[in-house]
DNA sequence: AGTTTTTTCAAACAAGCGTTTTAATAAGTT
DNA sequence: AACTTATTAAAACGCTTGTTTGAAAAAACT
């Protein structure tokens, strides 16, 4: 009886699960090329024929899982997003809350998924670095509408602020938070040691900070002359 | 006569040389992996076994285009950096001084190379999101000193600053830095054609002053508190 | 229970990979 | 001119890649 109750909590997840958790790994570690199916068929102890059957091809099986893991940060952003723009009703965000919104979901994911081995930070990171064609089609699918909605909101904030000047320093700042993400993991290389790459939220609260910073200070500059 | 001055000038280069072109040119579009020694020789109008003869091993190759490219704009770093420290001995620079001799060069050469069809810009940043290991153990060879050296330098602008504050947001702006340089080719895309990818010289000015002043408010919120 | 559907498995497929070999050609030297 | 070295060329090597096959096993359903 306990022994099954025991089994129960611990039996492994689906095949489906477990390939997926060894592709977002593995993807996370080694980017699309160096991703081969056997490795994952190993990682995820399923047979190598598994992963074709439940996705039916590398493709999919990479797109199923970028799907399943960035679509929960988008949802989150829009939330953050609206519940502060309903505690303050036709007042503009500020550049700080746009920005909090932006990047604070990820923080939230990276600490969750700390227990897995899984590196949000470079997964997220590598779908914008990695060159392959079909990844790029999805980087459409998935960021287009969401970077309107940034810019509309930055927009209202400045609306005397010419809409290119916008969208240089909004692209500035996405750029710094996908570098800062793809980076992150050789922070303690990088600082020799004085800075540990565990302290996320550190990292989180001086990337919204310095990106805030970096927009406003920028768009005054380059929007007044 | 004039048939073999034309046919002088316009001589194809050494296979050498041609082959790190290409080389550089499809590192820059496909990183390491996505990079094959066939497509290398192909694009280079050589033999496959022209790389293999003239560099050893595929590794061997990318590392020394990697060499020939990275090389001139770190001494052009160090170059403004002492020039600027000549103008003004005893001072300490300014954080845009510092962050333009850091970020200025690598403009120059992607001026320089528009006219080739490699995006230096792209090949700067692969060189940091790829996972190979051997690109890790070079990478710490080319830019970990200089990147101390650059510790040093705004350390001497901000004396009373804990080193670990420095070493964060020095962290932020490479990450913002190589982030911009990596997102670059998405430009257009990203802000629906209203910036364009070819005015490099905008980009890097932006890129200067965004780093700067990030840099600055970061340093004066997380050091004082 | 028997039957159908879903899932796992080992083995094989053609294609592409980096590298090596061997021979032919070009360049340089005495 | 003869000889030595440096370079190019085509073919093949062993290995890994993504995908497919067909049979065995497990699960689900009537």
């Amino acid at each position: 009886m306990i022994s099954t109750i025991i089994k129960a909590t611990k039996a492994k997840p689906s095949t489906r699960k477990r390939l997926i958790e060894a592709t977002a790994h593995l993807f996370s570690l080694h980017g699309y090329n160096g991703l081969t199916m056997r490795s994952v068929a190993k990682e995820a102890k399923a047979n190598l024929a598994a992963a074709s059957y439940h996705f039916g091809s590398k493709d999919a099986l990479v797109l199923e899982m970028l799907h399943e893991r960035i679509q929960p940060i988008n949802a989150r952003r829009l939330e953050l997003l609206n519940q502060a723009k309903l505690q303050q009703p036709g007042i503009p965000l500020s550049v700080h809350q746009i920005f909090h919104s932006l990047i604070f979901p990820i923080g939230e994911e990276i600490s969750k998924s700390t227990k897995s081995r899984c590196s949000l930070a470079q997964l997220v990171a590598r779908t914008f670095t990695e060159p392959t064609d079909f990844i790029e089609r999805m980087h459409q699918r998935f960021f287009a509408q969401i970077s309107q909605t940034y810019h509309a909101e930055l927009s209202a904030t400045y609306p005397h602020c010419p809409p290119e000047e916008i969208y240089w320093h909004l692209h500035l700042s996405v750029a710094a938070m996908l570098g800062a993400l793809a980076q992150h993991r050789r922070l303690e290389d990088f600082t020799q040691g004085h800075c540990n790459e565990g302290e996320v939220e550190k990292m989180i609260d001086r990337l919204i900070e310095f990106i805030s910073e970096g927009f406003i200070r920028g768009i005054k500059k380059f929007s007044s002359s």
